[in-house]
DNA sequence: GTACAATATGCGCGCATTCGTATATCCGGT
DNA sequence: ACCGGATATACGAATGCGCGCATATTGTAC
């Protein structure tokens, strides 16, 4: 009961939701693209995006110097049937077709089709080093 | 977008996902036996469901001293689609039994048909004197 | 090595949320 | 009118949460 709890305060947020927003019509995001067409702080999406992470919704995956963001296939039933709901909903917004559009105007800006700016020469997979909790706040 | 959020808000909250579970599986209850069958406080039990009441997600219908909450029809589909979603998560959790029965036991032992303890010996009509929105916190 | 870019996180602030306690309000019975 | 029961709400304390700023960390290029 308190997990669900929990999991819905994750949902719970604007900024959480236009991201998800965004990577339910996105493969794969890097943090800086998120930020951008979002027009949030790097560190507020960053931080936001760990606390997607911490509570299971996406993953992540480095790159040389980039984090790309990603879906994470849901566990349960009802989380996939939540963010089935959400993302129609999210969908109905106003807004929601404009972020896209600014989105695809930067990748398509930036040229790397699909990947970052600056394309490193050698795709080094670097395993994150520890998936550590946050020390204060969310508890998981 | 923000609304989405803050309606999100409102469900996440363990003591509003149990006060919705018992709400789920019976046309109508009072203040008190919520309150007894959850165990909580008359405060908290009031002040959360004055929460559903504000978000719409709960009507209350006065009745001589009681006070008597039931669920609203949903309006969006949206909020018909995560309810259901809810409500077969709570089911699946094991507690959500036990309160259920908790809640007949309450009942039964009272006596009254559905009805609080004592029936009042006429119903009268009081309606809503005002439904003043919080002064303080919650700023809707 | 240094410098620079992308990302993560510690810190502190301010606001929001929750709670218990005490009080107010409303109603029915006497 | 007064009392007692049911419910709502003000108040103060504790905690949680989101933010910006500065800094740490990691990786690339030179």
């Amino acid at each position: 009961m308190k997990d669900l709890a929990q999991f819905l305060k994750v949902l719970a947020d604007e900024a959480r939701l236009e991201i998800l927003w965004l990577l339910f019509n996105h493969e794969e995001l890097c943090v800086c693209d998120i930020m951008e067409a979002l027009e949030m702080t790097q560190s507020k999406t960053s931080r936001h995006l760990a606390t997607l992470r911490h509570a299971g919704l996406v993953v992540d995956r480095k790159e040389a110097a980039w984090s790309y963001y990603s879906l994470r296939p849901c566990e349960s039933e009802v989380e996939r049937n939540l963010l089935k709901s959400l993302r129609a909903e999210l969908g109905r917004h106003p807004g929601a077709a404009r972020v896209l559009q600014r989105l695809q105007a930067q990748m398509a800006r930036k040229g790397g089709n699909g990947r970052c700016v600056v394309t490193p020469t050698r795709a080094i997979v670097r395993p994150r080093t520890h998936d550590r909790t946050p020390l204060r706040g969310t508890t998981r």
